[in-house]
DNA sequence: CTACCGGTTCAAGCGAGCTTGAAGTCATTG
DNA sequence: CAATGACTTCAAGCTCGCTTGAACCGGTAG
């Protein structure tokens, strides 16, 4: 059984985060031992799958509905799969832009441009056609 | 010539967003016309940039150094590839986890758990090695 | 017994990225 | 001339994801 600050140290986190996850409904209330909290050592499995998602972009909020295990009240995993199947493709579009942006990282330092937009690497022509791109997607 | 309102509804943002841009130094200060701020069409060249660079994950202030011409003061391209050189293998890495994370939801798909750590799909086996993964790169 | 260490709660603060509100300016329209 | 509407500045507010500080409690060591 560990305390909140042997849990932190060796998630590399602060004690304050942990509470503050467990406030948030990320992490379940652990028992307690003269008040203070105690976790059993699969908090570490829940502490990176939250660190994960928070990674891949993910708000909190969405981790929660995530990592949460709906007990009873609930379908079962659907509410879950629910939300995998509406993230994932937000998920690939994000990885795209990622890709994208890879791309105009490597070749720009090919090129001798002083600034990004007076750069062809873009693809964009610099004028005209900008406020067609501008509009990609965001909504 | 562009009023700030122009801009704005083009671009999908608000008026707000851009004066912001313009006091941190995203976007150059255009000029005036009786006191009012009057665009030229590549601006939305630059906010496609901006756009573009924020959901690719950088700050604004990183965004700022990618995207604002350091005009004289400064060797060359040079500061701008050597942002680009240190952000590759940021974004590389992003893309990675962004990747991981994709298997975990398709995975997660087709199989009956609950809840994301009762589930094999991430291969951790939900304790003991744990605390070892909990420390992946985050820092 | 006292000190100290690490836990506890609660409220407030912080940085990022904007938005909102108040108060004022300016051009056009009736 | 007065109203309208879009602009201006400036300061304050808001959301997210925590951190920090004040005040307190409990167990162990000297």
């Amino acid at each position: 059984m560990l305390t909140i600050g042997d849990v932190a140290r060796q998630a590399g986190l602060r004690p304050s985060a942990i509470r503050y996850y467990e406030r948030v409904g990320l992490l379940p209330e652990p028992h307690r031992v003269g008040g203070q909290r105690r976790y059993d050592r699969d908090v570490f499995t829940r502490i990176a799958v939250i660190r994960m998602a928070q990674e891949a972009g993910f708000t909190l909020e969405e981790i929660r509905t995530l990592v949460s295990g709906f007990p009873e009240a609930t379908p079962a995993g659907d509410r879950w799969r629910a939300l995998a199947r509406r993230k994932l493709p937000e998920v690939d579009a994000m990885i795209l832009r990622l890709m994208t942006m890879r791309r105009v990282l490597e070749e720009s330092l090919m090129c001798d441009c002083l600034t990004l937009d007076a750069c062809g690497v873009l693809g964009w022509s610099s004028a005209g056609t900008a406020s067609t791109q501008a509009k990609t997607d965001l909504g």
